[in-house]
DNA sequence: ATGTGACTTAAAGTCCGTT
DNA sequence: GAACGGACTTTAAGTCACA
């Protein structure tokens, strides 16, 4: 369980850039997830692994999908 | 954590569909994935609220990519 | 070849505080 | 506002016996 890690920062970058872009705070964000500030924190720098739940409770606050959250962020990504 | 839940059975449909796709059993998507034959069946069955990590060795072992896993199936949404 | 509950042990997720 | 530490509770990871 220690490889496939890259996911891991894809999330922290992708939760970082939607709550930024929506003008929130993490404290913001864990409010309107339902989580802990702390954890929120966390995840924004990759170093919790979240569930799939919690990712669907990000997902909504930042007004986009789960999936989203997992699709790295290149610029040429295409 | 206990809302959010649709999340969960998008996953099990997602990754029962593609190992099917790929005609494999739930033993050799396990064995492909690192994951234990009976947890994988758990997954499938909606019964698991499975961390990323084990997303993406799921998503690797099935040929495709964490975020396609997260995409709910419906037939008449795009 | 799959479903299922129970189990142990890591880790998820919380709460409080400090920098 | 955010990174960070640590102690804490709850749940996921990983596995088994049995159906």
């Amino acid at each position: 369980m220690e490889d496939e890690t890259g996911i891991i920062d894809v999330v922290a970058v992708a939760v970082r850039r939607a709550r930024k872009g929506l003008g929130l705070s993490q404290e913001d964000l864990a409010l309107e997830a339902g989580l802990d500030r702390t954890y929120v924190s966390q995840v924004e720098r990759g170093t919790r692994n979240c569930t799939i739940i919690v990712l669907a409770r990000l997902a909504r606050a930042l007004k986009t999908t789960p999936d989203r959250l997992l699709v790295p962020h290149k610029r040429s990504r295409g």
